[in-house]
DNA sequence: CATGAATGAGCATTCATTCAT
DNA sequence: AATGAATGAATGCTCATTCAT
């Protein structure tokens, strides 16, 4: 692995080994070593870095939260896809896990764990949810703006219910309940959505 | 704390015990100090009767999944409550935490983050989801007997539905999203089964 | 104080299992579970008879050294074998291990490993080599008389030569060198007494 | 105790100190405390070398076979000795222990005991075994050669009794058997060796 | 900057030992 | 007499952490 020649890079890059190393072997099991063995360098180049070991999955989360919306926001926004009804569609499929090992939602649920017993884990994990409101909200307005939903209840508490549905579906499949797998958690996000909006072309 | 006579007994007070460490620590600060501590006995007692620490974590998690379905049931069991949609409401009730602190649902949902690594706490965790959608489904199907419920769909999604938002809107309240507490999300499921039912009384 | 039959017979039962239960983990790793195990007892019921260890490994190596002295003593007994020729041949014979997994000398050379450490052990040791040179002696100097033997040193140094020789080939034996085995080690043993003794029938 | 800067130089520290603390507390009772504090060093810092124990235990057995036969060597080269019957006592000589607390003969009896449960132990003992003989033969060839030793069996054959002969008595006088010390274990292995070898200056 | 050497705190774990029954 | 339950002392071992280079 080559060298970053600042610091800015090389903490980026133990962000990045320490999203694997949580995401391969779990939150509970972490290692500095194991984040070091990721990165390619030594365990006291991590604390050399890190010297708070929390510091660093703080910035797992923050990058992960992000890195997440980022990829969202861009298969949803408004120059990729016009049609209202196309960008729902195109919300939901964002917001599910490809499968149970799908490392983008691991460690999310990984991190999120850490919620109710961090509040700054918890303040990311509650702005990463009001974001995810916020896009549906936007999404719904601009469809409901142009007639093609026509939503019964506030776009505010659709778009909610959309988001906690997603979250819940998530978890059963990276839980890897086999009850649950991605095309019955997108089937059943699309007829809650042609539902709750009133539109019969979801 | 009184001393137990008998294996069992004393198997049983272990298995409280390390629900109250798993609920008070962590899952992944977990020390058998803190179990041991918890149940007044021995560090090398706990050994005793679990030489596995995961048999014993196994067995909290079977243990707090039979009480939680067992009050779930009797809360809303047709003998309580006759009509289908008192009944809906209080399985609403039910499945929620009461605030962020609930101790039933940090254990559980502390301990269904193990499913994705171990297979025997996700057969727990499915089995768990899979009696939750069957008490939600015995309601709908009782009250579309009655003609009190007509859902568009069949029952067994709208009561999959409604048990996946009980998970996510669960797993916001307890992880501290100031954006979701009880009232919200027993409004919003509410709503959802009103909406899903078509029935006007919920 | 008289000890009960049954106390007797419980001890010396416990003392075979020790001795069952070193010669299969060893000295080193020797449990009082083990020894339990072996005699079908509870470890409990072992600190019962031996209080002290040590006393029960010392009654071992005592069990150990008469056991095998006595099965010496008859194998090469003057009313078995008149000839000192044929005794002598006997006393190699039950003086060398079968292989390397002779359970017998694999005990002995477990428990003379103590002697260094125990006077106790040490002296049990010394007694054994002290009887085995007589048993030689003896067998010598009736052949002697005879005129069957006509050694150049004294008996007693043949005699203490032969034990020393039978000791370093089994160790080697016990202790899996493969440049020596049970039927090198007789002959070599064989071959010294022809040249100690002048007696060309050996 | 001064800090060696490199990794084989502690290494070696560490097997000095490993073998000072089994000829002390014998190899039942070794613990890692013990080497460490031998050594001067933490107990950490043992396993940070040898994360495997048994690793560093062999080392000590391969050490000690190594140190001790290139003391016997030296001490019985032709260039030091010219005269076959000066080699041969200086063989015998450098062959027994000291007395009973002779640290290098406790430490290879003491190492020799794990011989019958480990494969590599028996192939360092069998090693040692062989080039003892070795020595033995050589010494006994060149005397052929000059004439001074006419054996009347082969010379493998005169040069493994003897070494088999000094094991045993070195095992007994390291076991503190009173009836044998150094000085008859010399006398005996000279008087043994000039019958065989019909070397009436021996 | 970065490392490997070295440490020690903290943990599970083993085991002899105690004790009530 | 004998046991199983329960303990705690002792140990190995894993780690984060420190430090000299």
């Amino acid at each position: 692995m080559a060298r970053p020649k600042n610091q800015g890079a090389r903490r980026e890059a133990l962000i990045e080994a320490a999203g694997r190393a949580i995401t391969g072997r779990g939150l509970a099991g972490l290692r500095i070593k194991d984040i070091a063995a990721e990165a390619g360098v030594s365990a006291g180049s991590v604390l050399y870095y890190y010297p708070e070991l929390d510091d660093l999955v703080f910035e797992v989360h923050q990058d992960a939260v992000e890195r997440y919306l980022a990829v969202r926001l861009s298969h949803t926004s408004a120059v990729i896809a016009g049609d209202p009804v196309d960008r729902l569609r195109r919300a939901i499929d964002s917001g599910l896990p490809r499968d149970s090992d799908d490392p983008v939602h691991r460690l999310l649920y990984e991190l999120h764990g850490l919620a109710d017993r961090s509040r700054q884990h918890a303040a990311l994990m509650s702005s990463l949810f009001a974001r995810e409101v916020a896009l549906y909200t936007t999404i719904l307005e601009v469809g409901c703006a142009e007639g093609v939903f026509a939503p019964s209840q506030g776009v505010a508490e659709v778009a909610r219910d959309l988001v906690v549905l997603e979250d819940g579906y998530g978890l059963h499949i990276v839980s890897r309940n086999p009850a649950v797998d991605r095309d019955t958690a997108r089937d059943a996000l699309a007829g809650l959505a042609r539902t709750l909006t009133g539109c019969p072309r979801l």
